[in-house]
DNA sequence: AACTATTTATAAGA
DNA sequence: TTCTTATAAATAGTT
């Protein structure tokens, strides 16, 4: 339809590519509102010129939005980032559900809203809260059950353990006596006690709250004592 | 370009709609891919026909979602959508935070899980729980004063009106006695005490309780009595 | 679905 | 570029 007939294939002339371009552009465009406006077809093109410029047309009634969004569930692709999209909704649905829930738990558990609740709920609520709090002193109690085993040994360990310094010194009192019939030194006696791993050692009080432990005692002979239990509520290292 | 010359707008005649969307389909189709090839430029086509079926043309090199991502890229949109999907990934983040954390909490009121936990958090979670118990029992304890209350009142108004019925009752006698120096029958003092609303009702157990009332008592005069509380833990329906 | 009178689109020239 | 115009192409109405 011109001057004369031509080929169906690119067109190598530039300028004439982009005249043609132009003017096929145009018709293309007027064609298809036309189509779109006589049959009452919903269409959407997209041209992008060879230098990337773009052109496009969109029947009325919907956008072209409307119509790739219409395109990909029709052709069935797309589907995949849809369903994805989907599946997050679906998941976010459910977290917001359960997260509720969860609210409402932890609400009736730190009691602060006690309206709307009927009588008989209290019993219940009750029970539970008795429940928990029976279970949380057994853990305890059995904690410091084991803390205080451990305090026990240690102390066997250490009575032992001055019993063994205290006939060494005896011992090392009659060598002396024997040898010069004298009486040690305080520092030698010292320098025997030395060897002991637990004699003179501070034990951190957080480990073994015995800071409380009467100190007018002869410190060679610690006394069996029952811990004071409200002094070990404390991180239990025990075990170490 | 035909026998003559047609408006721009929608064909009403169904069947020449249809045989003209053909037509012309088939040439907007072909004049769509002249222009491709001529110009190489690249262009997307889609048409949907009035009763929804797809059409599409798409110039090679690219597919058509290449082509709708270059339109999105260019055009500045579906930059809505990602925002979308990255916003919906972003809140299912913090609400898995926040699920999570919930659950952390519930699971410490319910004490179901107590391995990993320091000692030092057993005191407070005893007291997290004993403050929670004492609130659910303050208002428990609420409710039910009020019930106790409440019944106090409906007793007084039973206890006013037997009062009531004993005195009327009393002059009717002593009509009677003026009259025929007789003695009322049961049958007419029954239908005097018929006028009084409270008389004779039977109270539903679950509003008042009434029923563990000791009722070996005269009827007319109920006895002042302290409700037992552990019949009242139920749905309340005082104040109707 | 094919025909064809016309209209429309456009290639090439101005 | 834009306008013009000869001609190709598209298609409305008909068969």
């Amino acid at each position: 339809m011109g001057r004369g007939k031509i080929e169906i294939r690119r067109i190598e002339n530039k300028t004439t590519r982009q005249v043609t371009f132009a003017k096929r552009r145009a018709g293309l465009l007027k064609k298809t509102h036309e189509l779109a406006v006589l049959c009452d077809a919903q269409i959407g093109l997209i041209i992008f010129s060879s230098s990337g410029k773009l052109f496009d047309y969109c029947s009325q009634s919907l956008s072209m939005q409307d119509i790739i969004r219409k395109y990909h569930s029709q052709k069935g692709t797309q589907l995949v980032e849809y369903n994805e999209q989907e599946q997050l909704q679906n998941e976010l649905k459910r977290m917001r559900k359960e997260t509720r829930s969860l609210q409402l738990s932890v609400q009736r558990y730190t009691a602060n809203d006690l309206t709307n609740m009927r009588l008989e709920d209290f019993n219940q609520m009750e029970q539970q809260l008795e429940c928990s709090i029976n279970k949380v002193r057994a853990r305890k109690f059995e904690l410091m059950q084991q803390q205080i085993d451990n305090l026990r040994r240690k102390e066997k360990m250490l009575q032992d353990e001055n019993d063994q310094i205290y006939h060494l010194i005896k011992q090392q009192q009659m060598a002396m006596e024997h040898q010069q019939a004298g009486v040690p030194k305080p520092e030698e006696a010292q320098h025997v006690l030395d060897q002991f791993p637990f004699y003179g050692e501070e034990q951190p009080s957080s480990v073994l709250q015995l800071a409380t432990l009467p100190t007018q005692f002869h410190p060679y002979r610690l006394q069996p004592t029952q811990p004071n239990l409200q002094d070990f509520l404390q991180p239990s290292n025990y075990g170490e």
